[in-house]
DNA sequence: TATATACCATAGGATATGCCTATGGAATTA
DNA sequence: TAATTCCATAGGCATATCCTATGGTATATA
């Protein structure tokens, strides 16, 4: 069965005559003649009398005929409205983000491109950013917010900012009030911090090994609520990413800048490397730079 | 666009792969290539990302996926379908029948064939014979239950049973009580009678030609019920078919069988030559010719 | 790093398909 | 009876589909 044989079928079954059919769809007679023949035996029915003076449908062909006009429709639907459904941005977009930027970042920026394009699906996966890296490969995810360093032959990176890491102490703490705090003030204080499984515990501590700066971590979490609860509890101090001290209003805590040399992580987009970045994808991307670096 | 792209173009999706693609479905990578490359042309957008460790769908590619497989479920629907639908009697058939059997036949054959197939649409016509005959060779109605003579090269006709012609009076009339009535004794009654418009009509003034009978006729009128109430009234007699005079409870009218040449009309179905009779009909054919000559 | 493997694209040729014109037969109309 | 209309068949041409062979690129292995 093929898609024109419907079409001069639909066309002879409404002109109740094979020349005027053919004439419709602007080929020979004879070509739709034997179009409609051979749809005769690949349906292995007869749907047309031939009567002389034209043509009428037979059982087969009047049971045919709605079921031609779906398909149809159906072609004609999709030749049409394609276009269409990709300019209202009706497609999916998979995101991906480590769990230390996920909760700050993800909401304002996906409820945005959900205001900018109502029609589209979007999937979140909140994972460690080598799954991250290896669902980008696999085009299980279209993009993901991650942090460098990132080596991979497949993915293209986008820094769109750089996200500050403070100094975070319980309010009581006699630091909190001093101010001009350098890293040198923290050698001695006890440290709660994040599991290296997260990229921001591994860079918190290559940070400190590169200032030879030996930590007293009292304790490993893999939430940063948690880390943030013991410090509220005075059990340490911790490095916090900004995005995620600005989301913080409790009053036991308090956050301090470093005076120099001030720790950071970048904040990046990584895509599939060869792939066409989809729409979606592209306005996600301007509306959480734009997030991260308010003009 | 062409099924057998949309085909290659789900294989692929589904595969993620070219290769397996053309694997599955049993042609050579280059040729679903080839394809997909021309459906992309046509459609006038990118399909997929070619990765060279497989392929990725675009935006276009995930918008096109789920038209591509309703169009193929709708084909695949039709070609396995459309037997079964021909089996199941669920199709159309348009009967007509001239006014003075309508009446009488249809409404137990046709609910006798909606019981056979709950799922068949019946469309009445019921006209005078010459616009039925016309009516069937426009393939506007399948069949039409007629009575003789019918000379028409593109009609076949199907005599399937005789109407006796009674002799219809008011129940006091004396000739109702006497019996052996003959047509002599009609000689000097008025007569009450069908237009000839009627086919029935037309016989009755035919047979009473051929008789050398002149009737002496009161009243012509188009329905058989206004025949009836004048006979009631004792306005005249009148020859009424056996299957009208058998619907007819009223008692104040009786029946009488002529005793020797007795007149009588045909019933018949007429089709349209060279067209294959449609299931419902066939059925229809059985079911008619079983009520009026029960076995 | 070098080699082998997997995958997609291109090139060129064989085959098949769709469409054409010419023509014949059957039915209808003048 | 002749002219017309309509569908089917025959044969030829152009195109499209599919094939094999091959090259380039990315991935896996030695």
């Amino acid at each position: 069965m093929e898609l024109h044989q419907l079409r001069y079928f639909v066309a002879a079954a409404e002109a109740e005559s094979i020349s005027r059919a053919a004439d419709r769809c602007g080929i020979a007679q004879p070509s739709l003649s034997q179009q409609i023949r051979k749809l005769e035996t690949t349906l292995g029915v007869t749907l047309f009398d031939r009567l002389g003076r034209g043509v009428a449908l037979t059982d087969a062909g009047r049971a045919l005929l709605p079921r031609a006009r779906r398909i149809l429709g159906a072609v004609e639907e999709a030749e049409s409205n394609l276009q269409s459904d990709l300019d209202e941005g009706a497609g999916r977009l998979a995101v991906g983000a480590i769990p230390t930027m996920a909760p700050y970042l993800l909401p304002a920026a996906l409820n945005q491109l959900r205001t900018d394009f109502p029609r589209c699906e979007i999937v979140v996966r909140e994972d460690f950013t080598e799954n991250l890296i290896e669902a980008i490969v696999d085009n299980r995810i279209d993009v993901a917010v991650i942090s460098t360093p990132i080596e991979h032959d497949l993915i293209d990176l986008d820094v769109i900012g750089v996200d500050p890491l403070l100094v975070c102490l319980p309010t009581k703490h006699p630091l909190l009030s001093r101010g001009g705090i350098t890293l040198r003030d923290l050698r001695d204080q006890p440290t709660v911090t994040l599991h290296e499984m997260h990229c921001l515990g591994q860079q918190i501590s290559g940070f400190c090994a590169a200032k030879r700066l030996a930590q007293n971590v009292v304790c490993r979490t893999t939430q940063l609520s948690t880390v943030l609860e013991f410090v509220r509890l005075g059990l340490g101090v911790s490095l916090i990413p900004e995005m995620a001290a600005k989301h913080d209003h409790n009053p036991e805590r308090g956050y301090v800048k470093l005076s120099r040399q001030a720790p950071s992580r970048d904040i990046a987009l990584a895509w599939r490397k060869g792939r066409t970045r989809p729409r979606l994808g592209l306005r996600f991307f301007e509306i959480i730079a734009n997030n991260v670096n308010p003009n």
